[in-house]
DNA sequence: GGTGCATGAATGCGT
DNA sequence: TTCATGCACC
């Protein structure tokens, strides 16, 4: 019991122990709330011998799910804790629904719809009925109407005008499609759960106490939900913090606070108010942000940790600027902090996840190695969704979007034709499409339209494959993981990985990696939900009431049902014991909750945040406010003063609001070793020894967050390189050799040209240039001596080609600088621009002639490799997309003029290749048996610019740089 | 009628 | 990047 309340402070020990039956705990960021509503779990189990089994604990997300068990199985042990009904609302619902939903006319098999589903199905509904809404708005309108429990029916009666009226029809048609197909969406579970608890209260006669997690994110529903949950034993905690609710394009309510006050007089409220997790200026400024909210209750935050550094709100020239910027901030607070931080500290939070493009792209360059909480979920890549939906299929043929998705798949000349001859056909007749097919494979349905006997053919194999699978399902002789066995079966017949080589020539063997990570999965699925767990998972039995039994029959269908509501696999990082670190990438709904060191927050402008869609600014405000009040001892805000469309941005209007400026630096902080010492402190870590402090502080180049000019203009030496780029006169491509000479003098010519260049820069050129010159000659040979031997092995598999470019210029001339500055510190080889932020490559930078220059730089890839293999272990069960043995380029990305370090297999033109090496050659087409180092990118299931490989370079936006020249982005 | 390629447009957060 | 469309070819 001690134990439980161990290192509660006063007002969570109150809402931990409180007796009252109804209870709101108010807490904002870094106060506990997780660790409070854990400890009155385990305070109710341990202390008020409540059976586990009786507890319902109902988080928003499974994230925050996971997190929640994980910590109560550490308070009250893993057998107590996994008896809990702990979970989303979806899965809670899921599983009443599982097994009581007879009572209420839903089936066994019913399957769950997901967005694509949903789409799909809206979008047949729309042009069926001839309207011309877009599918994605019809969805969320129809999500929002469920969400506050408005059916068609009740629509109806408010539908007036014509638009509504042909919504209506679409919401109709989308109702019964679902109806017809025995599918229920993501509303459906909770609306039917609902009409469930209302018309069977006895459901839950069992349950002694119920708990909700983010309160302020539930919608009417959920709150009906909680209610009817707690009908019985009228014991409720919810934790809440209006000042996070960030969900109200989901139909959150925070009223819902208001409301449960209303329904229940005595309910007890706890403030919680002080901040464990962040320092004083961070908190100042997230409070400063919140406040100018006006309509919100004054509410204030509690620093326990020392003031610290001020955070800071940065400009920088362009969105990948931005990003070379944040990286070399990474790179420098490590240093200045004598290695207290590691990867591992540092998280990216972004108001969308398609603005992470630029940040992979400089991080990848770098050799940093990150991980993305956000983008695209595990089973939504293509490759596994196909075995997904095949197994949706074999489980559940009624949905006919699933078997529409998937029936052409591999190609077996069934087309967009013969797939609506049979919709219209099976509709004619009132059956499914399924039933139709199978009539028309089987002979027994003597169609009045002919179908291509390449189609019958192909409808036949389709067929086969499905029932084939059903058989599998039904005969069960598990005397090994049915569920493997089965989706083994599956890949089998369909020929899969054959056809992952022929469709995805370049990246089968990621493709390839990713269909054997989900192999594993179903494996460990089984595993973990053995009959035992199943039957303990169940709901407790009550009496007189039917339950469905759920045994290993129903595999199979937890598991599709698991896939649908789980958001995005999370990986373990210390499958082996060791966890890897990584920087995290996330948007900011997905880090709720969640708290880091050092956070960055690029892209604070206006259209991003607030977002240019959103409807409530408040909102965004909030959203921001969770961003900021994540970071524990440095926050770093920056804005690119051009988007990612290269047009101007505004700051973010939260960040410009008068007074708020005091709040924020104008550029990173110099952190001083007291500094550290205290930074140490409130990460509760021990603070590195001065000595080591003072030697990582050496090897940078920069200790200053200077090299980007304040005012968000380019620095001097992006000047310089503009300057030189559009000299027209001067030489083009050549050899390397060629270049090297050229390099000596362009760079020479550029500096002497280049009048704000610093004196140093130039007293210090002769001999650093010479000396440098000498270094970059021998590696230039041996590159050159290198790409001789491989470049007969490499088949180009990629004539279009793709033109490589690395900013070796203006890194160059900086080197200079700072060589100059150091003279006495001279590296021992090439600087690497990994080292030293590179400067930025802004989308329309006009192709330089030094590209050999800027190659032999990032062609000694070895560095690179070194840094990214040592702290990125080869671990394919955890990283599957790593798992392909390739050789590295270095890239040009087509669209940013970024570079990129590339997994590819496809070689330049040779007269365009000059010294590029593939010096990590062990792809399959080229494998020489060389023992380079492999390079593994961090980046697990999720499409990162590390993966795009292979990919033609667009000839238009060649063009498209060509046409904006740098000059058009001039100084102001 | 079906396939494959080239081109053009759009891209919000999550169960 | 992913999706939708238009076009040439089997």
């Amino acid at each position: 019991m001690d134990a439980i309340l161990d290192g509660l402070n006063d007002a969570q020990r109150e809402a931990v122990t409180s007796s009252a039956s109804v209870l709101q705990v108010l807490a904002p960021p870094g106060s506990g709330k997780t660790k409070t509503l854990t400890a009155r779990v385990a305070y109710l189990v341990g202390h008020h011998q409540l059976k586990p089994w009786n507890i319902i604990v109902c988080t928003f997300t499974v994230k925050a799910a996971r997190e929640m068990k994980d910590r109560i199985k550490a308070l009250i042990g893993e057998q107590v804790a996994k008896k809990l009904e702990l979970g989303t609302f979806h899965s809670i619902a899921l599983r009443y629904l599982k097994q009581y939903g007879q009572h209420i006319g839903i089936s066994k098999d019913f399957g769950i719809a997901d967005s694509s589903d949903t789409k799909a199905i809206l979008k047949k509904s729309i042009a069926k009925i001839g309207a011309t809404m877009q599918p994605g708005s019809a969805q969320g309108r129809i999500s929002s109407l469920k969400c506050k429990g408005i059916d068609c029916d009740a629509f109806a009666r408010s539908a007036k005008n014509v638009e509504s009226q042909e919504f209506l029809q679409i919401y109709r048609s989308y109702e019964a499609t679902l109806l017809a197909s025995n599918l229920l969406d993501y509303d459906d579970l909770l609306l039917r759960c609902r009409f469930l608890m209302q018309s069977h209260p006895q459901c839950v006669s069992n349950v002694q106490a119920v708990l909700i997690d983010e309160f302020q994110d539930t919608n009417c529903v959920q709150y009906d939900l909680m209610r009817l949950f707690a009908q019985h034993c009228n014991a409720i905690t919810i934790v809440g913090d209006p000042d996070q609710s960030i969900y109200g394009w989901r139909s959150a309510e925070i009223k819902n606070l208001a409301t449960m006050k209303q329904q229940w007089p005595d309910t007890l409220t706890i403030n919680l108010k002080d901040n464990y997790r962040s320092s004083g200026a961070i908190l100042h400024a997230a409070q400063k942000l919140i406040e100018q909210d006006e309509g919100r209750p004054p509410k204030k935050l509690q620093a326990t940790h020392s003031i610290g550094s001020r955070p800071v709100l940065r400009k920088l020239p362009s969105a990948n600027a931005e990003a070379e910027w944040l990286v070399s901030e990474i790179k420098r607070t490590q240093a200045v902090t004598g290695g207290l931080l590691k990867e591992n500290d540092f998280a990216v939070l972004l108001r969308s996840a398609t603005l992470s493009r630029a940040i992979e792209s400089a991080l990848g360059k770098a050799g940093v190695p990150y991980r993305m909480l956000c983008g695209t979920r595990f089973y939504d890549r293509a490759e596994v969704k196909v075995l997904i939906d095949y197994l949706r299929v074999i489980n559940h043929a009624g949905n006919d979007e699933v078997i529409e998705r998937v029936i052409n798949v591999p190609t077996r000349k069934i087309g967009d034709k013969t797939v609506a001859a049979l919709n219209q056909e099976a509709q004619l007749k009132g059956v499914s499409l399924w039933r139709m097919i199978l009539d028309v494979v089987q002979g027994r349905c003597r169609s009045e339209f002919k179908l291509a006997e390449p189609a019958l053919k192909g409808l036949a194999s389709f067929v086969d494959v499905v029932l084939t699978g059903q058989r599998k399902v039904t005969s069960l002789e598990s005397e090994k993981s049915s569920l493997l066995a089965l989706l083994e079966t599956v890949i089998k017949k369909l020929n899969f990985q054959s056809y992952l080589k022929e469709k995805y020539a370049e990246d089968h063997e990621i493709r390839w990696a990713n269909v054997e990570e989900l192999m594993a999965q179903t494996g460990d699925f089984e595993e973990k939900e053995n009959l035992q767990d199943m039957a303990e998972d169940a709901l407790p039995a009550i009496d007189g009431l039917d339950q469905r039994e759920i045994s290993s029959d129903d595999a199979l269908q937890l598991f599709l049902a698991n896939v649908a509501l789980t958001a995005s696999l999370e990986k373990k990082a210390d499958d082996d014991g060791e966890s890897v670190q990584q920087i995290t990438i996330s948007t900011m709904h997905a880090a709720k909750g969640l708290e880091w060191p050092v956070v960055f927050i690029p892209a604070c402008y206006d259209g991003s945040i607030p977002h240019s869609r959103a409807e409530d600014n408040d909102e965004e405000r909030r959203l921001l406010y969770v961003g900021m009040t994540r970071a524990q001892v440095l926050l770093y805000l920056s804005c690119p003063i051009k988007n990612t469309q290269r047009e101007e941005t505004c700051m973010s209007t939260f960040l410009t609001q008068p007074g708020i400026e005091c709040f924020f630096e104008e550029h990173g902080p110099m952190v001083s070793n007291a500094s550290v010492n205290a930074l140490a402190k409130t990460l509760r870590r021990d603070a590195p020894a001065p000595k080591t402090i003072s030697e990582k502080r050496r090897e940078l180049d920069q200790e200053e967050d200077n090299y980007w000019p304040l005012n968000g203009d380019m620095p001097a030496a992006e000047e310089a390189r503009w300057d030189y780029s559009r000299d027209k006169s001067l030489p083009g491509f050549g050899t390397a050799n060629r270049s090297l000479s050229t390099f000596g003098s362009t760079s020479m010519q550029q500096t002497d040209g280049f009048s704000t260049a610093s004196a140093t820069m130039k007293s210090g050129f002769v001999s650093v240039a010479s000396k440098y010159e000498e270094l970059m000659e021998q590696s230039a040979i041996r590159k050159i001596e290198r790409r001789t031997e491989t470049a007969a092995k490499v088949v180009d598999e990629n004539p279009k080609g793709r033109k490589r470019q690395i900013d070796g210029q203006s890194s160059i001339a900086t080197f200079f600088s700072n060589a100059a500055a150091k003279s006495e510190r001279l590296p021992a080889s090439p600087p690497s621009t990994l080292k030293r932020p590179g400067p930025p490559l802004p989308e329309d930078r006009p192709k330089r002639p030094l590209n050999e220059i800027s190659n032999m730089q990032f062609s000694r890839p070895d560095q690179l490799i070194s840094k990214s293999s040592s702290s990125m272990p080869y671990k394919p069960r955890t990283a599957p997309l790593s798992s392909r043995p390739s050789q590295v380029q270095v890239e040009d990305d087509a669209g940013s003029g970024n570079s990129y370090v590339f997994l590819s297999s496809s070689p330049e033109k040779p007269e365009r290749n000059e010294p590029s090496v593939p010096a990590n050659v062990q792809s399959a087409d080229s494998s020489n048996g060389s023992e380079q180092p492999k390079i593994r990118p961090a980046a697990t299931f999720h499409t990162t610019s590390m993966q795009r490989i292979g990919q033609p370079q667009r000839k238009t936006l060649g063009m498209r740089r060509s046409l904006h020249g740098w000059s058009a982005r001039g100084r102001p």
